[in-house]
DNA sequence: TTAACGTTGTTATATTTTTCACAGCAAATA
DNA sequence: TATTTGCTGTGAAAAATATAACAACGTTAA
């Protein structure tokens, strides 16, 4: 049971997303270092994260773009549709579901819920909004597995434990602020406050670089 | 020069945050494994972690929250405040403003850009909005080294290129595509819809993890 | 006073992740 | 035919990251 490293599984993601704005007909096959140049990984790394999916490209003429995509798929996406919820029809909210509509095949947005009732029951970015009373019925009849979390951090641990109750494994958590969930589910946080802060840090870091190879040359 | 990881930046900010949220006059000093459990990280990285920015505990009472907020705060944040421009004032931008907003002191999103004239000059959560014409020109008188890009996929690379011409040294960017930067500029990727993909893999993994385990007792 | 306790700071160890380096190979070339 | 070329796949090495382990040290309690 060798299990993937989560940040191949994040390269592996990019590889596909890439690979899909290729055309096949144009460029049928890729070599790993143009796939580097593309993604800004290294050619080696991206060899190493082809071979955990188990795809063998050719010494000469390189990957198949096609059988790639196939291979990252099978290895990624579950065989049926995953379903996922949305919680929150914000402004977050309603651009996850505008960004995410129709991107992958294998992943729908089936549901979105929101306590406004000025919002209930209108049809926000292609998917009707649920009130949040309904929240682990609907889960449940729908056979939702992910959710997404945009709403404030006030109340995102209540849904949390909502969402864990009703059977969802994986979350997907906007909201600031840590999540104390049982083991047997996959939390991942998008901060957006703490991504601005660490940008702000190292676009320092990148200053003071620069002004000391200044000071040495 | 010892450079900190990334990593360690990450935890700080976290750090930070939890502490910010405990009132110091109930609650004055803490122990790390107390910081470990709100966190979610172990005790060992923790006190690993304070080391790095040189704040130090004490074996009796653990860490002062308040000189511990100081201390990670030198670290983290620059002495003066710095100046971030939000490029794209969609759905997403707008929840990134109205999170943001006078969150962090020593860090301020002093400018939105976005070419919809109908956007442009109204004040949109508290900030107003500049048409994208004066990108650069406004990038430099206001000395903004930080921008957050909340535009589609399309457009993204060339906003990219005029912030970096303007003086931009930190790039937050929503946009699913990988920019192509100069080394000089740190680029932080918060994909939406990698984030969900991953979210949905991790999901199944807990899933199949499970009965895996139920099979075996 | 002395021993036991619980925590930090830090060194050592383990683990994970990335990079290097090169054998092996088919095609192109001489 | 023999040689060169330029790729992949992968074992080995290196680098980055996390965990474990424990001395040092006030405090508490006997």
């Amino acid at each position: 049971m060798n299990s993937i490293s989560p940040k191949t599984i994040e390269r592996l993601i990019l590889y596909r997303r890439i690979l899909l704005g290729i055309n096949p007909d144009e460029k049928s096959h890729i070599y790993s270092h143009e796939l580097a140049k593309m993604t800004g990984f290294t050619a080696a790394q991206i060899r190493r994260d082809i071979m955990a999916v188990g795809y063998s490209g050719s010494p000469v003429h390189g990957y198949n773009t096609q059988a790639m995509i196939n291979s990252i798929s099978d290895f990624i996406d579950a065989p049926e549709v995953q379903n996922v919820a949305l919680i929150g029809v914000g402004h977050l909210g309603r651009a996850v579901l505008n960004y995410f509509k129709g991107r992958r095949p294998k992943l729908s947005i089936v549901a979105s819920f929101d306590n406004d009732e000025s919002k209930v029951n209108r049809v926000i970015q292609g998917c009707r909004v649920i009130h949040t009373n309904e929240l682990e019925k609907s889960i449940k009849e729908m056979n939702i597995q992910v959710a997404i979390l945009t709403i404030p951090a006030e109340s995102a641990q209540e849904i949390a434990d909502r969402v864990i109750s009703a059977g969802v494994k994986g979350i997907l958590n906007y909201a600031p602020i840590k999540l104390h969930t049982p083991p047997d589910v996959y939390v991942e946080n998008r901060d957006m406050i703490m991504a601005v802060e660490k940008a702000a840090y190292f676009a320092r870091q990148k200053m003071s670089e620069e002004s000391f190879y200044e000071l040495h040359t």
